[in-house]
Order: structure tokens, then C-alpha cells, then sequence
RNA sequence: GACUUGGUAGCUCAGCUGGUAGAGCACAUCCCUUUUAAGGAUGGGGUCCUGGGUUCGAGCCCCAGCCAAGUCACCA
């Protein structure tokens, strides 16, 4: 007999006996899934019953409190060793040496990891061994959760360590992790897989430190931020993400439906229009962290929904926005770094004021050596030829700069650079140039190849407003499917007139990934959008239809096993073999359901749909 | 949306010209009883992403699909 198979009996029983009734309560349409489950995930299953047997509980309800961190005791113990006599500390349970009598383990908690010592005569001073020889050594495995009381000692190897006094069960885990191994620097088996990090991103956070770090300093950098604006005395506001009309950007939105307004909805692609609706409010300054949504390409620097600021200052200009953005941005990452100068890929970016400015115009003469600044549309569209940059007819004099600039200019911008000066026709809610016709003051920040803020002079003129709507309802009737909508009640506000505004959107994503030297934007979203991973057809679907047709609960796991993961192939198969292959299971797992009759087996295949 | 690459054990990955599915870690049993990715022995574990096709025979070849990564397009 083969020794797995006896294990997997146990387990099965445990499963039909006891446990299974509250894995159905679950999950009841994939309680078979609950049963399919790999010979590992049988042995903590079956641990979690021993512990149970043994009077313990391996989800107790008591708070557990801890006195100590991983790092504060790495950090403090060798400067002096009378501290941490008397630690208590919670974690995950990491790496297991077992020497027989005396064990090694790695406890891991969310500053870090600690080596734990246990010894069977310390766990056990009586004569009973159990709790050493088999709860620690037999039921505990890698990724159960644990707290422990002892004392902080040096190893023979030197390596810092708690003596285990005493050791309590936290939360018993019935799922191996990925078992990541590290020496001298050099990382074994590493869990690098991005589609399996993403879609289980704590699996990725237990296992690779490196990405903990990542989101503490996304965290940071947004703390930097807030408290940057807050000393200036601005309010922090939010606004509505439902929005009966979407603006205050060129994109297309995600479409929603409100039951009781019985009204279409969108999410916000921006919250523009809600924070000038606050600066004609009367605040001098309002900001916000908002999540928008934008309903387009996925790239690695494009999620579907992703954060913004957006600060709005009353009577300011855009060079005055500008001198903002560069004192923010150096402040962030002198928080964050210590220095101006932070590593990006193989380059060093230096976001030390000032930064370089160029106007639209002198950036393609920059990088072109064309001057473009007085050509017409069809001189321009000449231009665009000779430098191999494509176009389609659709474009006008501004999206052909445009399409310039971001072809031969924006990819070679690595330092922080200030774009400024944009064609009227790209900018519908910017104010015209006080002194060059046909463009807005605007400005973008390019960092590292791409545009991490964008900002103007707001438009507050509302006849100007409306016109600049009403061209852009010309571009949405020529088919431009980001063309923005005239929103009557934005125009509303500000015919009672908003005061002069400087207005701004920085990208936090992007600059998550400048400051944390990301590659990808997944890098810096915990639970960057994916698509929905598909299940093999309709399961839950499937084992209705098989409880429909009068199958018990524990033939329907072996169906599965036998291969009949469908209604379909069970219907068109033959009864006989049906019935011969579940017999087979149950003798080869040694069941302890009595065998089913043919004229069962054949009357479950006649009954399915 | 297009192209390229990939999908094999819980994890990391091999797999020859198409010929009985492999390793390390993890897991189990036993021995050992103070270790540093690592004590020893033995053992179990697979829908080779899915569905078709070619073939005596497919993890491998062909077609279609799914998922991911990269590049491009759109976009912040």
C-alpha cells in the first residue's frame, strides 16, 4: 500500500466527517473545490484536527500583546545585552531547522525577521512532551502565525535570537507559501512570477521585503506631500467619484448606473470641475488624493484606475505653480531619500531646484532643430513628414505640436523638465497666453521620459469657457472619443465668477515610480487591475447541475477526479464505466461511503439537464 | 488592438529528433539531537494552461482559444 494514500484517506474523512459541512457553508458552489486540494494542504488540514484533538485552539479570539519588534531587538540588542530579557513578539513563521531536542525557526513580523531557539526541556519542564515533540515539531509548519515569550541570547553562530520560554498558536495556516531561500545575498527560488505576485499580492508581501518597502515609501512620499500642502494652509476636500457628467480631462470614462435616480453615471476620469466649483466657493486653496478612472489601454504605466492630486490656489498664475511643484517635489524626495539625486533604472535623476525650463516650441527646436513657432498648419504638416513623425488628417495645428513634441522630445527628457506654453486647441480649460497668441499657460513636468504633473493658469472666463466647450463638442461630432462635454452647471459656477487659479494634477503612481525606482506601475499599486483569471468553465454551475440530478455530495469530488468536470461529459457518458471508474476511487482512497448501485449511477446520468 | 516570448509538482525550473514526466526546495516517515539557502535515509506528490488536429504514439509538431510578461499604439 502506498503510503500517501493512507494520509489522503484520513484527511478525506476529516473533510466528510467534520469539517466538510462548514467548507460547504463557505462556499457551497465550489465545494468540491474546497475538496480538490493538493497531499500538503491534506497534512495541515489533518494538523489542524490534531490540534484541535489536543484541546487546542488554532484560532483563538484572545489579543495577543507584544512587547518588542524584529527590528528593535536586531537593531539595539549588541549595543547593549541586559535589554530584551523578557520579550513577548507575534509572527509568521518562516524558516524551521529541527535538531531533534533543540530547534532553529525564523519568526517573521511586519518589521522584520528573528531567529527563534527552542528547546524540548524549556517548551516541556514536566515529563510530558507534547507541546515540543509533537504540536512544534509535527503540526506547526512554514506560514502558521505564533506569538512567544523568552529572552534575547547570542547564538555560537552570532546570530542574534530569542530563547522560546513559552509559545501560543495564533493562526494555524492550511496553505504552503512559496519558500524563498536567501544566503550571503544571493536569493534561492525566488517567488518573481509577476502574475502570480499581483494576483496574490501577500504572498508577495510575506515573501519578498523589498516590496514592503516599495509601498512604505509610496506611503511616505504621499505624507511628504499632504503635509507640504497642509502647511500652506490649503484644505484637503473630496468630491464625488460618481459623476452625472465626466470632465476635466481628455479620456474616456467608465460607464454606471444609478438604480433609484434611474440616471447613467460615470466615474471620474477627474475631479477639475468639483474643485474650481470650491475655489468659486470662496477657498483659496483645496486638494485632493483622488482615484480616477479612465477607461483605456493597460501598459505598464497605465492602470484603469490610478491616483491624482489636484490642487487648485486662488489668485496665483502657472509660474507661480511651477515654483510650487519644484519645491514640493525637492522636498518629497529629500524626505524620502536624504539627498535630491534618487537612482531611476541606469540613470540618476536630480530633482534639485531649479529645474530646466523650455516653452513647447523651444523643445522641438531643441531636439528638431526646426522652428515651428510661426508655421502654419500646412507648413507643420510638412514638418511632421520630414521628421517621420505619423499623423492622420484629423489633426489640427495643436495636436500635430503635440504629436512633435511627444515623438521626438518628451522620450529624451531624464531630468525634471518644465514644459511650458501648449497649443489652445489641446488645453480647453487653461487660460490664453497673456502675450503669445494661440497658446494656453500651461505647463507639464517631464521626468524620466514622462509627464508626471500637468498645470495652468485656469480659464475663468466663462464666455471663453463655453466657446472652448463648444469646439471640443466639434471634435466629439468628428469622432474624437475623448473630446470633452460641455457641463452647464460647471459653467454656472463659474459665470459667478472663480478668481484667478493656478491649478495642478500630479500623477502619484508615476511619481511612486520615480521615487521607488519602479519599472511598472504594478510595482507601486498593491492590486494592479488584472484580468479576472478564468476558471475551468462554470464550476459552481456545474455542481448544481449535479446535486440537481440527485448526486450525493461525496460522489460529485470523485466525479470530478474521475474526469467528468462538465454535465456534459458525464451525460455522454457510458454508465457502465461511470459506475466502474467511482467504485475504483473509492477502493483506491479507501473510502467510508458504502459503494452506489448501477441503477444509481445511471438514473444521476439520465437526471442531468 | 498588433507583434514577440512564456504557461510542466505547493515554489523555482529542466525535459534531447515525437518514444514509460524529472531536479532542487517544500511535504511525509524514520534516524540524528545547537543550526545558518544545507544532518542522514526513505517516500509521496502531475488536468505538462484549455480544446481540437497530425501520428502507432504528443509536454514537445500544427490550428484555435485563455492568461501573463515585454515592445508598440492610445493614454496620466
Amino acid at each position: 500500500m502506498i503510503p500517501g494514500i493512507k494520509s489522503c484517506k484520513n484527511s478525506f474523512n476529516v473533510l466528510l466527517n467534520e469539517n466538510y459541512s462548514s467548507l460547504i457553508s463557505i462556499d457551497k458552489n465550489k465545494s468540491y473545490m474546497a475538496l480538490k486540494i493538493s497531499e500538503q494542504e491534506h497534512f495541515r488540514r489533518e494538523a489542524l484536527r490534531e490540534l484541535k484533538e489536543l484541546g487546542i485552539n488554532p484560532y483563538p479570539a484572545d489579543k495577543y500583546d507584544v512587547n518588542v519588534t524584529a527590528k528593535d531587538i536586531l537593531k539595539h540588542f549588541s549595543e547593549d545585552k541586559t535589554l530584551f530579557q523578557d520579550v513577548q513578539i507575534a509572527g509568521r513563521l518562516m524558516g524551521r531547522r529541527i535538531m531533534g531536542s533543540a530547534s532553529f525557526t525564523e519568526l517573521q513580523d511586519s518589521t522584520g525577521r528573528i531567529q527563534l531557539y527552542f528547546n524540548r526541556d524549556e517548551i516541556c519542564p514536566g515529563e510530558d512532551k507534547t507541546m515540543y515533540n509533537t504540536v512544534f515539531k509535527r503540526l506547526l509548519d512554514i506560514g502558521d502565525i505564533i506569538g512567544v515569550k523568552g529572552f534575547v541570547f547570542i547564538t555560537k553562530m552570532g546570530e542574534i535570537t530569542i530563547h522560546v520560554k513559552e509559545y501560543t498558536i495564533l493562526c494555524k495556516s492550511l496553505r504552503p507559501l512559496p519558500v524563498v531561500k536567501e544566503k550571503d545575498g544571493e536569493v534561492y527560488d525566488a517567488f518573481r512570477d509577476p502574475e502570480q505576485r499581483y494576483r496574490q499580492r501577500y504572498l508577495d508581501l510575506i515573501v519578498n521585503p523589498e516590496v514592503r518597502q516599495v509601498f512604505h515609501q509610496r506611503a511616505r512620499m504621499i505624507q511628504s506631500m499632504r503635509d507640504f500642502l497642509l502647511s500652506k494652509d490649503y484644505l484637503e476636500v473630496e468630491t464625488p467619484v460618481l459623476q452625472p457628467i465626466y470632465g476635466g480631462a481628455a479620456a474616456r470614462p467608465f460607464k454606471t448606473y444609478h438604480n433609484t435616480l434611474d440616471t447613467t453615471l460615470y466615474l471620474r476620469i477627474a475631479n477639475e470641475l468639483y474643485l474650481k466649483r470650491l475655489i468659486v466657493g470662496g477657498y483659496d486653496g483645496v486638494f485632493e488624493f483622488a482615484k480616477d478612472f479612465r477607461n483605456e489601454g493597460m501598459s505598464r504605466f497605465h492602470n484603469p484606475e490610478f491616483t491624482q492630486m489636484e490642487l487648485y490656489v486662488a489668485y496665483k498664475d502657472y509660474e507661480w505653480m511651477m515654483e510650487l511643484v519644484e519645491e514640493m517635489i525637492e522636498k518629497i524626495t529629500l524626505d524620502l531619500h536624504g539627498t535630491t539625486q534618487i537612482p531611476v533604472g541606469d540613470k540618476v535623476i536630480d530633482f534639485k531646484r531649479p529645474w530646466k525650463r523650455y516653452s513647447m516650441y523651444e523643445a522641438i527646436e531643441h531636439f528638431t532643430g526646426v522652428d515651428i513657432s510661426e508655421m502654419t498648419e500646412d507648413q507643420l504638416r510638412n514638418t511632421t513628414k520630414e521628421l517621420g513623425v505619423e499623423t492622420d488628417k484629423t489633426m489640427g495645428r495643436g495636436k500635430l505640436i503635440d504629436e512633435i513634441f511627444g515623438e521626438k522630445c518628451e522620450a529624451q527628457l531624464i531630468q525634471p523638465t518644465f514644459i511650458t506654453d501648449y497649443p489652445v486647441e489641446m488645453s480647453p480649460l487653461a487660460k490664453k497666453h497673456r502675450t503669445k497668441p494661440g497658446l494656453v499657460e500651461r505647463f507639464e513636468a517631464i521626468c524620466n521620459g514622462k509627464e508626471i504633473c500637468n498645470a495652468f493658469s485656469e480659464l475663468n472666463d466663462p464666455i471663453d469657457q463655453r466657446a472652448r466647450f463648444e469646439e471640443q463638442i466639434e471634435l466629439g461630432r468628428r469622432g474624437d472619443p475623448e473630446a470633452m462635454i460641455l457641463d452647464e452647471d460647471f459653467l454656472k459656477a463659474i459665470e459667478h465668477g472663480m478668481p484667478p487659479t493656478a491649478g495642478l494634477g500630479i500623477g502619484i503612481d508615476r511619481l511612486a515610480m520615480i521615487m521607488t525606482n519602479s519599472n511598472s506601475i504594478q510595482d507601486v499599486l498593491f492590486f494592479p487591475q488584472m484580468r479576472p483569471e478564468k476558471t475551468s468553465g462554470t464550476e459552481g454551475n456545474i455542481n448544481d447541475e449535479f446535486t440537481a440530478a440527485g448526486i450525493p455530495e461525496p460522489w460529485i469530488t470523485l466525479l470530478h477526479q474521475a474526469g467528468y468536470s462538465t454535465a456534459s461529459t458525464l451525460k455522454e457518458a457510458n454508465p457502465n464505466k461511470v459506475f466502474n471508474q467511482l467504485c475504483g476511487l473509492r477502493k483506491k482512497q479507501k473510502l467510508d461511503i458504502p459503494a452506489p448501485k448501477p441503477e444509481d449511477v445511471k438514473s444521476w446520468i439520465e437526471n442531468i439537464g
